[in-house]
DNA sequence: CAGTGGTCTAGACCACCTG
DNA sequence: AGGTGGTCTAGACCACTGG
């Protein structure tokens, strides 16, 4: 395989399979082809890299099955960009008053631009001197407050959120995040707890005093892995389930 | 590909390393390769099956993926006996007064062979007649309960447990299933969702009535996707944490 | 050493999509 | 019709395991 075709020399001990999909990954990361946009097809990545098209196969196999490629046959293969509208659905089912599941509205309650804590800045990999952006936000479905998020972000990517009319946040801040700050989520790490409601969490979600609640941790990153969003998010216990299947 | 080695007539749509692969699994819940013994060599099987190497390759890809099979190089593919030992903590995370890791023992506090209710008859797709054996257990840290379960099975397979002595069952009840009954577990399905703690459920626990309760339903189920074990966990929820990458 | 799975090639033909 | 990914072949050689 021609090694100058790399943008970053490759490991020559790891099988070619694994190398060609380090460096996809890395011009993915670098935004050479966007999200939802073809790659270049299978006889040319053959071709530019000097491997056989099984090979390309197999690097892509990887990337498909780490979510980060979709395939569709006569069409080519595409940036898959994570759909995390749907990603609360995986945690709570809320449904409104005629049965239909619903996507809560949001309502940003309050922004600053403040130090974060040392739990938040370490797990957002920020410098000791960095400023945060700091959200806090409620989700409704039907006027009723269900959710109670916290959002921090890295004040250096996403200085134009530190200034933007409150009522201009919109429901879904990951499309936001792309359009104003040019930062895709690529990926996410939730930590999912139990929690009795705090006086004032009960009081945003009307539910009683130290009631269970559900906390939802999550970290989002980047396609080069680099996190950039910590946010907890918490909902009254008895709208949460979550289903895994075991091998 | 010779039809006359498959076990059932494959559906010819399909492709081929498709019903290769169901020909496999069939022929692993019918008990040909047990648990941990190696399956034919991959060379075997293309000569068996009239494929080439590469598409039987792609078949026990699959496989290995579903977690059904291992691959080992230089030693050949196994049939992959899950490690339900640990599956507890996926979500408890129960540490010794030292701070290490435990395995909670456990103790059988009462079994019955009684008619199961209708959810769990249908989720054990048991006929309306046929009986089961509920067995209510406890699990216990340095003499703590900090578990408590509610296991049913269908009488028809699980014979021997409905009078088997009680001191007789152990801690982990599906080594017992696959020694005494001959019944292996392949894969679950784990719901989880949160309770208060009811009275009796808080004194079994130690907690206070009203305080938050993990609870996992699993129906576990055998190679060929027949379900054979309905159980319910209860634990505290400050024993509790789940993590999840999301992509 | 022989036997296993792991990597890789250089094609072929098929199924599907778009213009 | 031309281009894409999907399936499949018939090998080759390598890396690891065990006797």
């Amino acid at each position: 395989m021609n090694t100058a075709s790399f943008a970053s020399k490759p490991d020559d001990r790891l099988p070619r399979y694994q190398q060609l999909r380090d460096d996809l990954v890395s011009r993915i990361a670098a935004g050479e082809w966007a999200p939802e946009k073809a790659i270049a097809t299978e006889a040319e990545l053959g071709q530019f890299y000097n491997v056989s098209t099984g090979t390309v196969r197999k690097a892509i196999d990887l990337l498909v099955s780490d979510g980060v490629l979709t395939r569709t046959q006569g069409k080519g293969t595409f940036v898959r960009r994570p759909r995390f509208d749907s990603s609360l659905f995986r945690f709570f089912r809320f449904v409104s008053r005629d049965g239909q599941p619903v996507r809560p509205t949001a309502r940003v309650l309050k922004r600053e631009v403040v130090k974060p804590s040392e739990e938040i800045r370490i797990a957002l990999q920020m410098k000791a001197s960095e400023k945060a952006i700091h959200l806090s936000r409620v989700r409704l479905i039907e006027g009723r407050t269900v959710l109670s998020e916290e959002i921090w972000l890295p004040r250096a990517r996403f200085d134009v959120l530190a200034t933007l009319p409150l009522d201009q946040f919109e429901d879904l801040l990951y499309p936001l995040y792309e359009r104003l700050c040019k930062q895709v989520v690529a990926s996410a790490t939730e930590i999912l707890r139990v929690e009795q409601a705090t006086a004032e969490t009960a009081s945003l979600l009307g539910i009683k005093t130290g009631s269970p609640v559900i906390v939802v941790h999550r970290v989002a990153s980047d396609f080069a892995g680099a996190p950039f969003e910590w946010r907890s998010t918490r909902g009254a216990a008895d709208t949460f389930q979550y289903q895994v299947e075991i091998r």
